[in-house]
RNA sequence: GCCCCCAUCGUCUAGGGGACUAGGACGUGGCCCUUUCAAGGCCAAGACCGGGGUUCGAAUCCCCGUGGGGGCACCA
């Protein structure tokens, strides 16, 4: 475990949406960072212009914000590394990428891209690995920098070894040989003189004194060549880690947009934002997510952000892929919605009833909230379970209106001696109302589960609805007595 | 095709040579509670991928196989 203070970076590209796999990575990060009073900066990795997706970035921060992932060094915060946006930054890849010219350790390559398509289908067909042949690394240094002072199109190569082993060490896996004659010789600078990922995430990494670089297992394979570029500068070499992939819920393949489309597969939701808008808390997705990947001991799954800056640890990482089980963030959802204070509720409630157009008062609320706090597994829920409190009708199924074991008359008559009961009450209150109807039940001959179901329908013209009593009240005895009299002319009209 | 990584219940995981009749959680099934649905309580089914080693002893270490995943761009 690290005890001395990390430096730790988040560095997504901003081409796309903001997904729960980056969501891991920066909540580890941010995680070890808090815990060893160090800092944890988020770096824009945006030097690929054509994969540019414009709002990106904003929905990455929102998305961050949302989950209660805060960063102290960044394009938005500034800080003693500035500038964090890696397009503001290519003079400095420019002039490294020239000192490993210069250092004999990459070499510039005026191959065509049209070439190198071609030399790659060849060897393709060959049934050999797609790589570089080598042309421009056979070049005079001397007639390449002439070229390249005429102003002729090149791109910066690096000089990967032909022979030998790198070994690269990640903190879960271990040493990891490869031998040299199976990598290729990566392109460092572009033509456009813009940098590769290779050069611009390894520069900034030793130039921002990052300790620790946490990323995704995709770069295991491209691992060693970045040992080699550290190597090349005589650099130190951070800690590296590399967690696993999300796989689908099914566990085959790596959780893919195009199964969110299938509902069968389980995938409620894989960006943060479609989360949040789903009603789920981000404590619960928080904690869930910390979950994938890592464990803390053989008991313990609760963790609040606290805990988790407190318990967390690199070293209890798993590097095995992980299948993301929805149902468990409903889980952990709905225990975090119980756990929740009534005002605390109320709050979180408010927006999701607006958002479907309902227009309660905090009242309102306030007398819902606790009918509903332990049935709900998110907070969309919530209108779903209890939007009848605030319409002015409901529209009970006639046929879902007759009780159990009963017919239409006989429920319509105890519909119609409730409407007596309720209407002789002085107050709605449930230490009142409930044994009034329950006396009303056993002088009809009926259980209480089948007069409160047929009021239940009545009411909230739902089948299933919060507390029956309880909900009388809320309603108010006005409503509820209309309710009742529209129920028994609808049963009624049953044959 | 080549390279790399991974491998315990359906899923997330505990386990790091004897404490394992392999523990927990989600999900599933059953029971209890109960005005519906939940919540809660109790119970149950359910796993060490296969084969070789090493060792007195292997879920734990090594090798091979198999399976799964990832990567092979002037993307990140």
């Amino acid at each position: 475990m690290p005890i001395s203070p990390v430096r730790v970076r988040f560095a997504p590209s901003p081409t796309g949406r903001f997904h729960i796999g980056g969501a891991r990575t920066a909540l580890y990060d941010y995680l070890i960072a808090r815990q060893t009073s160090g800092q944890f900066i988020l770096r824009i990795e945006d030097t690929d212009r054509k994969r540019f997706v414009s709002g990106a970035e904003e929905e990455l921060v929102e998305s961050l914000h949302w989950l209660g992932i805060e960063w102290d060094e960044g394009p938005d915060v500034g800080g003693p590394y500035a500038p964090y946006r890696q397009s503001e930054r290519t003079e400095i890849y420019k002039q490294h990428a020239h000192a490993l010219v210069e250092s004999g350790h990459a070499y510039y390559c005026f191959c065509s891209p049209e070439r190198l398509s071609r030399v790659r289908q060849e060897m393709q067909k060959r049934k050999q690995p797609p790589r570089y042949d080598g042309t421009c690394r056979r070049l005079d240094p001397a007639e390449a920098l002439a070229r390249v002072d005429a102003g002729e199109s090149h791109v910066v190569r690096f000089k990967t070894p032909r022979q030998g082993t790198t070994t690269a060490v990640d903190l879960l896996r271990g040493p990891i040989n490869v031998e040299n004659a199976t990598l290729d010789d990566f392109i460092l600078l572009k033509s456009d003189g813009l940098p590769v990922y290779h050069l611009a995430a390894m520069v900034d990494d030793h130039l921002m004194h990052i300790t620790h670089v946490l990323r995704g297992s995709e770069w295991l394979p491209t691992f060693p060549l970045h040992v080699l570029i550290f190597q090349a500068f005589g650099w130190e070499q951070p800690t590296w880690v590399h967690l696993s992939v999300f796989l689908n819920p099914s566990g085959k393949g790596k959780l893919s947009k195009r199964q969110t489309l299938d509902p069968k597969s389980g995938v409620k939701a894989i960006h943060v934002l479609d989360l949040q808008e789903m009603a789920y808390l981000p404590e619960a997705v928080t904690n869930w997510i910390a979950l994938m990947g890592w464990s803390y001991d053989d008991r313990t799954e609760q963790f609040s952000m606290l805990d988790l800056i407190q318990k967390f640890s690199l070293e209890k990482l798993v590097p095995s892929p992980a299948a993301v089980n929805f149902s468990k963030l409903d889980h952990f959802n709905g225990i975090y919605i119980r756990s929740l204070s009534l005002d605390d509720l109320v709050g979180r409630l408010r927006p999701h009833f607006e958002a479907a157009g309902l227009r309660p008062t905090v009242d309102q609320l306030r007398s819902i909230a606790p009918l509903i706090q332990e049935r709900i597994r998110t907070l969309d829920d919530a209108v779903e379970i209890a939007g009848f409190f605030f319409h002015e009708h409901v529209e009970p199924d006639p046929v879902g209106l007759i009780g159990k074991n009963m017919d239409a008359e006989q429920s319509a008559l105890a519909a119609e001696k409730a409407h007596q009961v309720i209407t002789a009450q002085v107050s709605m209150d449930p230490d009142v109302m409930e044994p009034a109807l329950r006396q009303l039940a056993e002088s009809l001959e009926l259980s209480a589960g089948q007069l409160f179901g047929i009021l239940r329908m009545a009411v909230t013209g739902q089948k299933v609805s919060p507390p029956l009593i309880e909900s009388l009240e809320v309603i108010g005895k006005q409503k509820v007595l209309e309710r009742i009299d529209r129920a028994v002319q609808l049963l009624e009209t049953l044959p």
